[in-house]
DNA sequence: CTCCACCCTCCCACAGGGTGAGGGTCAATC
DNA sequence: GATTGACCCTCACCCTGTGGGAGGGTGGAG
């Protein structure tokens, strides 16, 4: 278990390849206050502090923070990162246990797209018939108005 | 303008074609508790009410309920709806600002449905790569963890 | 010693809903 | 005339995920 010393000099902290929150925020592309949101939901191990209270992150840490990154752009949950990072550090998790969780996400996203371009068509059909002038003939307002 | 008489007998109300909030909202689809939300955020009028205290919807308001239930599904946004609403109010609007309205909105759910597909096709790549059995070794974490 | 950039905590905002507490009211049945 | 059950009222808090700002402490360079 890396246990970093709690309560360092923050030039002290950074001499060891530890870093403050503003840089781990650069290296990992999470911004300074999801950082400290994600610790606080728990997703994020509490982190050791300097003696002025300043945050101090080391390389897994970063490390960690880059996994989240990645799977939020991938459009996981928090939750669903939570899970992944446990399987993560688990390192006899089964891999099954992975892709359930990645084909449900999966599904997700597939019916949320199926009903965004069900919108998109009726949008486009309505549209394609609106003249879009200064007349006020619509048929997109029809259809609100009506269906 | 259709004024609705403030502070009536409940069964009177009912008795002039007029409603109380539960059937406003079987007859439109919106639920009671987004009807009174809509009003509070000032995207539907305040109507009038009972002695009781009890709102009272009339057949426009029904039909204004209809289109922001209608525009809801189709995904557009509570400040598009806002405009919506009012050109649908303005006889004399031109279409081309339904139309403006109607094709953002188009855009923005285009540009997500396409941000959605490249998430799915990467996990689709990755899970089909993932054996989902007992087995430690799995891409997709693999992914998250170094991309 | 001063200045600025950074850090801290705490609270608020957004969309678009949902849930529930703690009350009042209406109409039908006994 | 009382009870009962289905409504209605307001207020206030919960969710997801992120950003903004207030108000105050610190680190390091000039």
């Amino acid at each position: 278990m890396r246990r970093i010393e709690p309560f360092l000099e923050h030039a002290d902290a950074l001499g060891r390849g530890l870093v403050d929150i503003g840089r781990a925020a650069k290296a990992s592309g999470v911004s300074v206050k999801m950082i400290r949101h994600y610790e606080a939901i728990g997703l994020l191990k509490k982190v050791a502090r300097t003696y002025a209270n300043y945050r101090v992150y080391g390389a897994n840490d970063v490390h960690t923070l880059r996994f989240i990154k990645r799977a939020r752009s991938l459009g996981f949950s928090i939750e669903d990162i939570r899970e992944l990072l446990s399987l993560w550090q688990n390192k006899s998790r089964p891999s099954a246990a992975v892709k359930r969780i990645a084909s449900g996400h999966l599904e997700g996203l597939k019916r949320r797209i199926t009903e965004m371009q069900s919108m998109v068509a009726t949008l486009e059909h309505l549209s394609d018939h609106c003249h879009g002038d200064h007349r006020p003939d619509c048929p997109i307002l029809e259809d609100l108005a009506k269906a």
